[in-house]
Parts: structure tokens; sequence; C-alpha cells
DNA sequence: AGGCTCGATGTTATCGATAACATAACATGA
DNA sequence: TCATGTTATGTTATCGATAACATCGAGCCT
């Protein structure tokens, strides 16, 4: 292996010292318009690479923000990522990504991992964590957002909307619609904090009218499948015949109930209604468009992002808000009745 | 700002040397059982963080692979990523995730600052690239990569299978059911270069067969969408109404043209017959199921990661084949008719 | 006993850029 | 005219871990 062609060689080949070299790459460094040309020149006939290694070692600077979500697989989730990922690159950062597959323990280990790499902010989603997990955010000094929901006991700063409250409002719209017979799909205590969350904000609502809300399937696996979506309606069907409307933690699970249905001749909305949860792009062009809330992730990315850049820059922290609450909104379509 | 907490500091606690908390860090370094309980206890106590950024300069060693894909937004690339970074973890490997929006100016500019980070290997999607960023590639001094293609002129290994191949072999076999009049919808000059291949394989077969090969609507924006399928749909139905199937070059896009012929009263397959590509999670749950190609898009990150592992372990370079050549599967279901 | 291997630890120099400070040349205004 | 900026550049020390080499004692073989 030949040796590495470093700063010192470009100056050397431009005839200037390696400090003005560092000062040529930096675009906003006073250096001579055309000493600079010359110095890119000599950079470029080398085949000079500039080293960020040893930049982020000397600065103390690696231009890193983590991101943790529970899955790339999740179109929602890689909204969001992508929303932050262009913001972030505006202001020169680079997210470092990884997923946690719904599990908490993963998610310690990812931040312990991400934290040696020294990134300048991090992004969690969610507001449950192991206690270490939870620990290791509170010293890391850097700036630390949980996104996608309104924790109760914050770490820090705070980028979303509260999934209880979003699926209160849906199920509650829909009891004023005329529907009182419904069950949920989803949340159970094994799965995603977030489809637990909608799962308590749906009892909460459905109680509030003093109507039954112990029509509940678990789901079993943490991420979000079509085919765990068929077990559930099968079970919901068996165990409460009498359901009329089913709210599914996903759209994910609702459009594997609604082709569940079409599968069984039942017709949606006359026979049973569906709605989901997220958006997702096929939700307004099934047969029959899918009802649904619209958690408007590229927001909470974007908002993720703004909150992160005014940090750095260093803006006075008390004119931060800690906690920044997100849109979300409900889309009543065709596979819920009564949508007049 | 305290100054930061260092192996030094560390190394005093315990009452050794910086070098040997060092090693008490690396699991595999010779260090005396209880001197490293010790000096873990003494990193714990201070609340030491290791400092990626120091070793990376140090050891000339990131463990970063750098990985650009089209879009994170896309169910085959986020499953082929799961699989890498599952994988490299493994091997103690860090992917650094990029996207390039389908566009190879934006995949210059992402490598480029890629390689400042100084990654062990690279991998890019396709084998498509600027001439600067191919420049870019073939001077790192790194392992790459390009994957989910099979290039004629690859950069150095490359892990996929022909897009074009594939789609000539769904075609062909579509053609050889009964299929006579075929439209494609997807892949024009504007679009994704792995749709593109998709078309072009589609002509291939037709041509093949002797049938007419020029019912082809363009897409025009680079990334699949549905409401672009409907576009398209319309255009192929008022252009060549006498299309009685079509062939995607996505299952988003055959997702799009079932949900406008569902809305039109099309019945599929009896009226027209719907290909997509892709097995996106969907395929096998829509009404009718979708026949589609599955490009198993986790084997192709399996495999990219375990080429990384063998060449970083300085497999002897002979030894490692330059092409892996990664399976495809037909799935012919209920949307193509004369499925017998 | 002498020589040798091996495990555990210490010492020193270094990876490559840049922060912090210093300097030189030249312009600007009272 | 001189003080005071301003712009462009150079010098030196440093970020924090670790590669490379050195040391030392214990065990083992002949």
């Amino acid at each position: 292996m030949t040796k590495a062609i470093t700063m010192k060689d470009v100056a050397e080949r431009a005839g200037v010292s390696p400090m003005t070299v560092s000062r040529a790459f930096k675009e906003d460094a006073s250096v001579n318009a055309e000493t600079r040309r010359n110095i890119l020149k000599a950079a470029d006939e080398l085949g000079y690479v500039f080293d960020s290694t040893a930049s982020n070692l000397r600065s103390q600077k690696t231009g890193f923000v983590a991101v943790t979500i529970p899955s790339l697989n999740n179109s929602n989730f890689a909204d969001t990522v992508t929303a932050i990922s262009d913001d972030l690159a505006e202001h020169g950062l680079q997210p470092l990504l990884g997923y946690t597959n719904y599990c908490v323990e993963r998610e310690e280990a990812l931040i312990e991992q991400f934290l040696r790499r020294k990134p300048e902010a991090i992004v969690v989603t969610g507001g449950q964590h192991t206690h270490r997990g939870r620990q290791l955010l509170e010293k890391a000094r850097i700036p630390v957002i949980e996104m996608w929901d309104q924790p109760q006991a914050p770490v820090a700063y705070s980028v979303g909307f509260s999934n209880a409250r979003a699926m209160h409002d849906l199920t509650d719209r829909l009891v004023r619609l005329g529907h009182h017979e419904l069950g949920f799909i989803g949340g159970g205590p094994q799965s995603d904090t977030r489809a637990q969350d909608r799962r308590n904000g749906f009892i909460r609502a459905v109680s509030g009218h003093g109507l039954d809300a112990s029509r509940l399937i678990d789901t079993t696996s943490t991420n979000f499948s079509i085919k765990e979506a068929h077990r559930a309606f099968q079970e919901l069907r068996s165990r409460f015949p009498e359901v009329k409307t089913v709210i599914c933690a996903s759209d994910l699970y609702a459009f594997g109930v609604l082709s569940a249905c079409q599968r069984a001749g039942i017709k949606v909305p006359n026979d049973l209604s569906i709605a989901g949860f997220g958006a997702f792009e096929i939700a307004p062009f099934t047969c029959p468009t899918l009802t649904t809330v619209d958690a408007k992730p590229s927001e909470i990315g974007q908002k993720t992002a703004d909150l992160i850049a005014a940090l750095l820059a260093g803006e006075a922290a008390q004119e931060v808000p800690i906690n920044h609450e997100t849109r979300y909104e409900l889309l009543i379509r065709e596979s819920t009745s009564g949508c007049v």
C-alpha cells in the first residue's frame, strides 16, 4: 500500500502551507480566489481525497446526526428519514441511520454504538427506552430528540404527536358517524409502543361514549405485516362476530383486513367498515379507499432537522421550545360507512 | 464545556497505562480478565465514552461501509439495506446510508461525500454513474460493489441480476401462456435505469415472438408512484385500446393499474391481465393477487455483505469471484389469465 | 540450567487536519 | 502621518487512540 496523499502533499505542489490548503477546502474561509484555484487543481492532479477522520478528531466535529428508527421497511419512517436527511444536508450534516426492529434493547445497543462516533445530535423514535438507554441519552452532551411521540417524560426535546390522541380522535369521529360496534387490531403488549398508544386512544374514545371497548385483538409480531392482519381478522370474526367496524393500528393491517374481506365476500363498508393509521401510499387507491390518519411523517422529519439545525447554530436555548407538536389529519374515506 | 474524559483518565483511575485501557476495549486483545474488569468499571464510573474518531484516524479504519440506494421509500431497496445492515453488524461494520433519488449527479455527490469519510468499502446501486462518479469509484482504494444489476462494464465487483433478462423471462412466460397484445408501463428515458432495462427486456421478448413491441408508455417521474400509474394507464387505454395485458416496471404501477381497473369496472384478468415487478408485500394480497417477479432483495443484500466481509478479511483476491449473480423468481398469479 | 515461547503490560511516536495565534501587506480614514 | 482594519497566509501544538516495538515474568521443553 502506497502512502496516502495528504494536505501536506497538496500544499507542496501548490507552493503554500498545509493550513492554506485546509482553508481552501472550506467554503467560507478567506483564501485568495486564485490561490484556491491552484490548490484545488493540485489536489485534483494528485487525486487527493479530503480526510474527514482527521478533521473530525481535531475539530471535534463529525457532522453526524445519529438517527434510530424502528424499521427501514415502513414508509412512514422512511418518509421521515428522507425529510431529515434532505434537510440536514443543507446544513452539511450527515445522518447516521440505524433501526431497532421495534426492540428497546437493540435501541440501547445502537445508541451506545452511535455515541462512540461522536454525533452532534441524536434522534430516536418514541419515548420508550431501556433504563441504560435513557441514561446514555441523558449523559450524552448533545441535543437529544425523541420523535413520533409526545413522551410524558421527554429526555430533552420532542417532535411529534400523541398517537393515543390521534387514534382517539379518529375513533371518536367514527362513533359520531354512527359506528357503535367497534373492534381494534394491533397494539398488544408485545407490539410497537406507538401501536399500544393508539390502542389506548381507541379504548378511551370508545369507553368515553359508553360503548364496549373490549374487542381487542393483539398482534404478536412487532412489525406490521399483512399476514398478521389476516390472522388477527380471523380471530376477530370468531371472537367478536358482532363487530361492524374494525380499526387497525396501521394501514398495512387495514389493507390486510380489506383484502381478507374481498376474499370472503364481505362488502366494505356495507357489511364492515375498516380504518387504518398512517396514510400509506396505497390508502387512497384501494377499492374502497381507506379511512386513515395522516401523521405527516415528512413534517416530523423536517421539524426535527430544523430543530437540530437551530440547536447546533447555538440558538439561545431558552428560545427553542422543548416540545414540538406536529399535526395529523383524519382522512375519512370510503372504507367507513356514513361519510357524509 | 468541561474537558472530555479520555482513556488517559480511565487509565489513571484503574492504575494502568492508556494502552492497556485501549486493549481492554477490544474484544480480542490479550488483557488479564481482572484487569479488564477493573478498567471497564473505572470507565463506567467516569462515564467514559469510547471515541471512535481518534481510533479511526490512528488505526486508519472506520468500520464504515458506504451504501447508496436510489430511494429509501422503496421496499425492495429497504429490504436489501436491512439485510446488508444486519449482516455487516456481525462483522462490526456500520453502513453509511444515502439515497440518490434516482439521479446520477446526486449519486456522484454522495460518493464524493462518502469517500471523505474513509469507508472500508462502497456499495452503489446499479452500473450507471456520471463520468466523474465512476472515476471516483475506480480511484477509491477500497472494494467497490455495484448491486441490483449486472453491469456490462463493472467497476469492480457486482451482486445482482439482469433486470432485462428477468423481465424478458416474465414476458416470455406470459406470451407462452397466450398473451399476445401486450403493453408496457414504465422505463422511459427519464426514468430509473433498472426500469429502462426491464422495458428493454420486455421489448426483446415480445419482438422475439414476432409480436408488436411498440406499445410502451413512458413514465415521467423517476420514482415509482401509484398516481403516475393512473396517468400512464389512461394513456395506454387511449393510445392502445387493443392491449389485453399490461406489464409494469414496478408492482406499485401494477397496483395503480389494478385499482384503476377496479374503479372503471374492468375485470382483471378477464378483460385485462396485469403483471408487475418486485414482489412487494401487497402483491399476494391484492384482489386478484398480482403476477410479479421476486428479485429477492434480501439475498442481494446478504451476498453483498458477505462479499464485503470476505474482501476485508483479505481473502485472496483471486478466490473471490468478481460477479455474483442472484436469483429471481417468476410469480405467476391471478392477475394474469391462463395461469394453469 | 539454559533457552525459548507466550501472556500481560508499558513506552513512544504517529495518524492528518486544524484551532489558536502570529504575521505581513496593503487599504482607509481622521 | 499614523493608528486601525482587513485580507491572506504561515507556525505550532494538539485532538485521543493505538501501531509498533520493548519489557518482564512465568511456564515448559530438552
